[in-house]
RNA sequence: GCUCGAUUAGCUCAGUGGUAGAGCAACUGUUUCGUAAACAGUAGGUCGUCGGUUCAAGUCCGACAUUGAGCUCCA
């Protein structure tokens, strides 16, 4: 770093640092792994110039920001490509997003898989081209001229970053750029709107990316506007680290959960019954039950009181909670019922409509006008499975965890101003604690508030003030990571939504703990307080799996079919090593079935390695064998889903093994 | 709801306008076996539904249903 001319002092990685003046990253950095940098805090090319008394750190290219843009300048090449082959595309935008990058292109035919296989190609050949990447600072003038073919671009260009979304990838509050790829000997070959930074050349992008779908996508994510067809990709730094990428979508394939539901016989969505229905089979029925006994048990514990309402109600009900104003789209059309019309068309009888409930909150709530209540009654708590329906369009509706028909684990808290505060800590607390024995242990709360001067949201400023400084003093106590979500609470008040981890780090909104301003105030609840006066109590909606069967879903993907004892369908299977000592483990089985342990003895004729297998596959927790050694000495032989074995156990210890596995909720 | 794709035996899939196929599962026999697939045989299908093109349609076209990916939505 000797220099001609002046040296200034920069903070490299921490250190003071002389450079010459007009150094840039490439004088910094030799490591060719180090593909862009931090200035004072800003990602920047490496060509960006230093100046004195800047902080500047390196970014490598298998760091997160290093992925980024990695991803980024991969989109990059993949436009010039389609714009080569396809001239007639017009660009949408092209950011990075996790794992990867899309870009949306304006085309009259959609793209079809031979197509990305042939711009895959391309790209390659691009890669081997070393084009570099030129940053140009552009007026809003020259912007529009360079992108004069470009409509989208140009829009982009009138919005500036004021109403582009954060992290918008072509536009910065700064100043227009625009980069250009110019192959070695100068020529130029593409240039896109953009914000940066990129790597310095194509060839560094190597040959561990993919093309992996296209679909199409609103412009602007606007459902008013055009649709254009998006391309995806994945872009890795080595290839070894493509292929763990693939591997790992490879596991997430294995264990959906509507792949484990038929090959588990768990649960099936008939034809005949229509989208979004689910039928839940024997072996699904018992995970089922054994979740929502358990869940009554501890509801039960908790003082909540156990209620059962319709699934249907005259429109009557739905008006006065709002939801067919608000809500309707939402809902499966009504029933029409007793109109009479005489054949003049003349109405003779008035007729009624009824609904399918799509919420249990207006029934409970019901519930509690049905006369008058006191203080001493609050909190009160009522619980129930609801069944509701949802008229969800079509194109949303996946597997478990979006159906058309579920049951919520809902229940509705009413309590006073002053139990506020201590309820809603003890429901979060009863909320992780269940969720935590049902084998799931690594969340974060998200915060959802209100946007202020959004007139959508009621009640007073102090209420939703103090209710959401209340919530968000509760979910700081519970010493979990927090999330704020800014503008995401319902309209009618704040809520706190418990964000679970699976197994395999993707995350699933379970829990929701809801308050309300709006139903109180609509339905007029009140109670006779210690002053005699009337007061209004404040609502809670709370669900802890959301529905059934979206945890369900869950806790299938979550476990990868793999259930623990406690929930699995069958428990235990135990196998002779051949006919002869099946009456043995019939007499084992039958005395732990006393005990309504899920265990049974396979008396089918196959060889005993294909019942291993067999029962393996179907992912039984306890597999117990049985053969001449055993009955002579009194013992059993344990494997284990994961091919492990324990031998020689004597009766009654291999007894308490399994009793102790499912009364502790082990997994083993 | 929108865009693109898929739908053939219980399951996974082959079948590119001319006589519907395989493996597994099921069933029947034989086999009785020490830790992930014994052997043989039998049965199983209006090729999602309806309509069209054609001498001829699982195959080409259209609508609908279901489903997948993505978008939008998810109070």
């Amino acid at each position: 770093m000797e220099g001609k001319g002046a040296q200034v002092n920069i903070l490299l990685a921490g250190k003071t640092h002389q450079v010459s003046e007009g150094a840039t990253g490439f004088d910094l950095f030799e490591l060719r792994e180090v593909i862009a940098m931090h200035v004072n805090g800003e990602a920047r090319d490496l060509s960006h110039v230093i100046t004195a008394e800047d902080q500047v750190e390196g970014i490598l290219i298998d760091s997160p920001a290093g992925l980024e843009i990695l991803r980024h300048s991969t989109a990059h090449v993949m436009a010039q490509a389609v714009q080569e082959m396809f001239p007639d595309a017009k660009l949408g935008i092209g950011p990075y997003i996790t794992d990867g990058f899309y870009f949306d292109f304006d085309v009259e035919e959609p793209f079809v898989p031979e197509d990305l296989k042939r711009i895959e190609k391309r790209m390659k050949e691009l890669v081997g081209k070393s084009q570099r990447f030129t940053r140009v600072e552009v007026s809003d003038e020259e912007a529009k001229s360079l992108m004069a073919n470009e409509p989208y671009k140009l829009e982009l260009i009138g919005l500036k970053s004021e109403d582009v979304q954060e992290g918008s990838v072509e536009v910065s509050s700064g100043g227009l750029s625009v980069y250009e790829n110019t192959n070695p000997d100068g020529s130029f070959a593409w240039r896109d709107l953009c914000r940066g930074p990129h790597l310095p050349n194509t060839r560094q992008i190597g040959k561990s990316f993919s093309l992996t779908r296209s679909a199409a996508a609103y412009w602007r994510g606007n459902e008013n506007n055009k649709q254009l067809q998006r391309i995806y990709g994945t872009a890795w730094p080595t290839k070894e680290a493509l292929e763990e990428h693939l591997e790992r979508i490879e596991q997430a394939a294995k264990r959906d959960h509507r792949k484990l539901g038929a090959e588990l016989d768990l649960f099936s969505f008939p034809e005949e019954i229509g989208s979004g229905l689910a039928v839940f089979h024997p072996k699904g029925g018992i995970i089922r039950k054994v979740m929502e006994d358990y869940s009554r048990a501890k509801h039960e514990e908790a003082g909540y009181e156990f209620v059962y309402t319709p699934h249907i109600t005259k429109s009557n009900l739905f008006e006065q909670s709002g939801h067919l104003n608000w809500y309707s789209d939402g809902m499966f059309p009504p029933m029409k019922l007793d109109a009479e019309v005489g054949e003049d068309g003349e109405v003779r009888k008035q007729g009624v409509d009824y609904y399918l409930k799509p919420m249990n909150c207006p029934f409970h709530i019901l519930i509690f006008k049905s006369r008058s209540r006191s203080y001493r009654e609050l909190p009160l708590r009522m619980f129930e499975f609801g069944s509701v329906y949802r008229y969800e369009k079509s194109g949303v509706l996946h597997g478990l965890t979006r159906v058309r028909g579920m049951t919520q684990d809902d229940a509705h808290l009413f309590v006073t101003q002053d139990q506020l505060q201590e309820e809603l800590t003890s429901v979060l607390k009863f909320v992780l604690d269940l969720l935590r024995d049902y084998g799931l242990n690594d969340f974060y709360l998200e915060l959802s508030t209100r946007e202020e001067g959004n007139p959508k949201f009621v009640g007073e400023d102090a209420i939703w003030e103090s209710a959401t400084k209340t919530l968000e003093q509760v979910a700081k106590d519970s010493g979990l990571e927090l999330v704020a979500d800014p503008g995401g609470a319902a309209f009618y008040g704040p809520k706190i939504s418990v964000q679970a981890r699976d197994a395999i780090g993707r995350t699933w909104q379970m829990s929701t703990i809801q308050l309300d301003f709006n139903l109180p105030d609509r339905f007029k609840l009140e109670y006779v307080g210690s002053d005699g006066g009337r007061h209004q109590p404040i609502m809670i909606h709370r669900a802890l799996f959301g529905s059934i069967e979206r945890f369900f879903g869950v806790l299938t993907e979550h476990y990868a079919g793999h259930f623990p004892p406690w929930l699995a369908p069958v428990q235990a299977v135990c196998i002779p090593v051949s006919d002869e000592f099946a009456d043995y483990l019939d007499s084992f089985a039958g005395s732990l079935k006393t005990e309504s342990v899920r265990i049974n003895v396979d008396h089918s004729d196959s060889r005993m390695q294909k019942k291993i297998r067999d029962h393996t596959l179907d992912r039984v927790p306890f597999i117990i064998l049985a053969g001449a050694r055993d009955v002579e000495a009194g013992t059993v032989a344990f494997r284990f889903r994961d091919g492990n074995q324990r031998n020689d156990i004597p009766l009654e210890e291999a007894k308490q093994i399994i009793r102790d596995a499912i009364s502790n909720k082990e997994q083993v």
